[in-house]
DNA sequence: GCGATCAGAT
DNA sequence: CACATCTGATCGC
């Protein structure tokens, strides 16, 4: 997790770690379990290292994303053909290493595979140590392929952390019908005790992707953007290209909806395809290829794409135009009017040679409180934490969370023990030194109505 | 001298 | 555009 995890990736009071693997931050708090919700590299520091030698727990497309993960600079060697002698340099292989086997006889010393895979929706029962014992369940986070949430399960409570997730409408329904959250769903009237048979429960925790906690705008679906973008895409000439930025995973969708939409595949590198071909969807795998030639749809390596869709020469022109698309994170008032200007500029033959398309990977403010008061639990910890905000944003998940907590929820219990709280801070010195669009103000709102509590 | 970690840019 | 990624600098054994 990057800097500002609070509780340094633990998940309280367990001695859990969720992706998080650099050195524990004492010999006293060293974790018994890690968990590795998915492999974007913000979630995975501290795996590197040659020394790590921990059990992780993760999904079966994390595990295949993870051993295959080369970083750029590798992927550029190996396209250049300047590793024809085979070999391979993967990040993560020593998170694996096979058997000898010589003569026959095979050899398990220096063995190891770290990497222990779970299904999703399967709750699995795991020592962490003679005494303890926690039931792990996975389910889907639909943030990137091999992406999970975490339920835990054990005798010092339930928690539920979310690692990253989109919680748009469709996918909370559909959580709402899973069989392992059930216990933990909210009555509709909270002020009705929920836990006096045992099979009703509360979250005692949620822990929850707060990349864009402060984000009040509602943006599009998945699907709505995907299909919005389908739209624009169909009014190109039939034979104009198109280089899809898919510059981290997370962007299927769109290849996806644009192989239904047009029947055709999607050329991706070798790198994403060998991925790809691999992962648990089997949409996915059908529709990459890694011929150039068969498809107008390119999303292959981002700085060093194929000579269908790469830079022209300075100065000359391109034999067929090559019209980009961009994934951003705008909001739904915003994609409406771009959508609008956007088509009526291609129907009066303008030149347009950048699409975007309005796909966000975490959940917005909106979403995030209709996530959590579907179980109303009885604390929220933001995953992240920007260091800027010295933990003021800390303070703000109380307040901006009013009426999603479970009615037994202490208010104070919110601020308790928190290590990273800085007190000798009351937040306007980051208040000043904050940037970016009107994020500034939205903090301030929600800190001074804080305070008041 | 290497890997791990950080700052800065995209 | 964004908040994941890459690069190059710096730290530490």
């Amino acid at each position: 997790m990057p800097p500002g995890t609070p509780f340094n990736g633990f998940i309280h009071p367990y001695p859990i770690r969720v992706d998080e693997f650099s050195s524990p931050p004492s010999l006293t708090t060293v974790p018994a379990l890690h968990l590795l919700s998915h492999t974007h590299s913000d979630h995975i520091v501290g795996l590197s290292s040659k020394s790590f030698a921990s059990t992780i727990i993760c999904s079966e497309d994390a595990k295949e994303m993870l051993l295959k993960h080369e970083v750029y600079k590798e992927r550029a060697l190996k396209d250049m053909e300047l590793r024809s002698d085979g070999r391979v340099s993967r990040t993560f292989q020593h998170l694996k290493v096979s058997p000898l086997v010589i003569g026959g006889r095979t050899d398990y010393q220096g063995s190891r595979d770290l990497l222990k895979t779970l299904p999703l929706d399967k709750p699995t029962s795991i020592e962490m140590s003679e005494t303890q014992r926690v039931t792990v369940t996975l389910l889907d986070a639909n943030h990137c392929p091999g992406s999970v949430m975490f339920l835990v399960e054990g005798e010092q409570g339930s928690i539920l952390h979310t690692g990253d997730f989109r919680a748009e409408t469709w996918w909370v329904d559909y959580m709402r019908r899973n069989k392992f959250l059930e216990p933990y769903l909210a009555t509709e009237d909270a002020s009705i005790p929920h836990d006096e048979i045992s099979v009703f429960q509360k979250l005692d925790a949620i822990y929850l992707d707060t990349a864009c906690l402060f984000s009040e705008t509602e943006v599009p679906s998945k699907h709505d953007a995907v299909t919005d973008l389908i739209r624009l895409i169909s009014l190109f000439p039939g034979n104009t290209l198109f280089y899809i930025n898919s510059w981290t995973w997370g962007y299927e969708d769109v290849l996806k909806g644009i192989a239904r939409r047009f029947n055709c595949k999607i050329h991706v590198d070798s790198y994403k395809y060998n991925i790809y071909a691999r992962l648990s969807d089997p949409t996915l795998r059908a529709i990459v290829t890694e011929n150039p030639a068969g498809t107008r749809f390119h999303a292959c390596e981002r700085f060093g794409r194929c000579s269908y869709v790469a830079e022209p020469p300075s100065g000359t022109g391109q034999a067929t135009k090559v019209v980009y698309i961009n994934p951003v994170t705008i909001g739904k008032v915003k994609w409406a009017q771009y959508l609008e200007q956007t088509t009526d500029k291609l129907r009066g033959g303008g030149s347009v040679d950048c699409l975007l398309v309005a796909l966000s990977r975490h959940s917005c403010l909106p979403e995030l409180r209709n996530f959590v008061s579907m179980f109303r639990p009885r604390r929220v910890i933001p995953n992240t934490l920007d260091p800027a905000l010295h933990g003021l944003d800390w303070k703000c998940v109380n307040r901006m969370f009013e009426g999603c907590f479970s009615p037994d929820t202490d208010d104070n219990v919110q601020l308790e023990g928190n290590p990273q709280l800085d007190e000798s801070n009351d937040g306007d010195a980051a208040l000043k030194n904050l940037h970016g669009e009107g994020s500034e103000e939205l903090v301030a709102s929600w800190a001074e109505s804080g305070k008041s509590r």
